[in-house]
DNA sequence: AAGTATAATTGTACCGGTACAATTTAACAA
DNA sequence: TTGTTAAATTGTACCGGTACAATTATACTT
């Protein structure tokens, strides 16, 4: 791991060992260049690292402080790792309707960059936390990049298996947000009526490369599906 | 204006005057400090806002490459500023409801970091964009901070005023998310019928020193309303 | 006590450098 | 042609430095 990964590490862990609250002091930049040995600008790399997890914010002439959002229940939009990082304590199982190899419709291969004729893998899940259910899925993986996947595998964490099995690296992705009403067939594995309203999410996921290898469509349960997203200030 | 981000808006206009699209190659960073005449460092600098931004990515050993989302419609959940950057050439109005001095209520005050006893600013607004609702806002701003406010500024961009009359820069904001259904008074301020969806956002904006100075509830009619993310691969 | 100038503190911008890892290209062999 | 190896390309990590702007603390007035 590269030090200011690890710096960054060493430096949340404090604030959650201290139980360090919103607006508290941490150490001044040359104090943590001695700490951790490092010179000053990977420091500054591991600040910037929290910073804009939401974790901290850099004050010039003043000091770094914690920032800390507090309330329980509300998932990060963020953490291109599907929920996992996220849920903290909360157990979050699946129930697996459909592995199949098929070809992608137009709008599929579209999102995914291929052509029709290329082979993607189809998921549907229907996802709980702690037994109650938070949402739907229908995702469709390139099978050039991602060749093999069965339920078992599906039944946990794709994300992982696709990181540590096939040594592949998430880059970046691109959410669309939508909100709508239930049909029936979604209505019925999400234990709610037709017409109900929901959040849809399109995500498109790139590998590092910036090549698409999953497009996923996610119907969540209007009840269970709360959401935070920090941000930082302007860009310019 | 620094330099990293004179280069960064320069960049970002190369990129749409020729343009670029998604996997165009942009020059090597050797070639951009040459033709900037500043050093790596900063040029990298420039580069990684553009990547948080979700204009480009970079991949190491091959180049820098143009990043685009292309869904029209779709607006950016960022953007500290409001909606105005985001829009493009969609015009955005305001019917002004309430502009009003009062003492905020305890969950108010809770989320403003302040006493029930202090001053804020209520403001009541629906906003359109070319002329179709876009949602339902009700916000406090801590009179402390934002000492006066009239209907004229409030029909524009309060965030415009606070930050240009007032000299005061927004740091960071805390968004929360939730699907729900509308009251019959929300409806009606839309245009739309009781229980229809809605998407809420509570946001915190605060200063950069830290301290929240607009708490504010809004309800987007859900037709009108589809955001998109641009989330850059794990943090760490 | 309250404001005002001055100094100390502290993070950010920017420079210019070395080393290195991931990718691509070129050269080569089977 | 196909696969393998070596070399060139290219971005990232990290160092250590100077200058500076924003904040806070101090000393000094009034």
């Amino acid at each position: 791991m590269l030090k200011y990964q690890q710096i960054a590490n060493e430096i949340e862990q404090y604030i959650n060992e201290q139980q360090l609250k919103q607006g508290d002091k941490l150490p001044v930049l040359e104090q943590m260049m001695n700490q951790y040995a490092v010179s000053k600008s990977t420091i500054t790399k591991a600040l910037e690292l929290l910073e804009r997890k939401g974790v901290i914010f850099q004050l010039r002439g003043s000091g770094i402080f914690v920032r800390r959002h507090n309330r329980p229940g509300y998932m990060s939009l963020f953490s291109t790792q599907g929920f996992k990082s996220n849920l903290g304590d909360r157990v979050l199982t699946s129930d697996v309707i459909d592995v199949s190899v098929m070809k992608p419709d137009a709008l599929v291969a579209e999102n995914l960059g291929i052509d029709v004729s290329d082979d993607v893998y189809r998921v549907e899940r229907v996802r709980y936390v702690d037994g109650e259910v938070l949402c739907h899925e229908e995702s469709y993986y390139v099978k050039a990049i991602v060749p093999y996947l069965n339920r078992e595998i599906v039944a946990d964490s794709i994300f992982d298996y696709v990181q540590s099995a096939l040594g592949v690296t998430i880059g970046f992705s691109d959410m669309y947000l939508q909100v709508d009403r239930l049909t029936e067939v979604e209505a019925g594995h999400l234990g709610l009526q037709e017409n109900d309203p929901t959040l849809r999410i399109e995500t498109i996921f790139h590998l590092t490369n910036g090549k698409p290898f999953d497009y996923s469509r996610i119907t969540y349960h209007y009840a269970h599906s709360q959401f935070v997203i920090q941000a930082n200030g302007p860009y310019m």
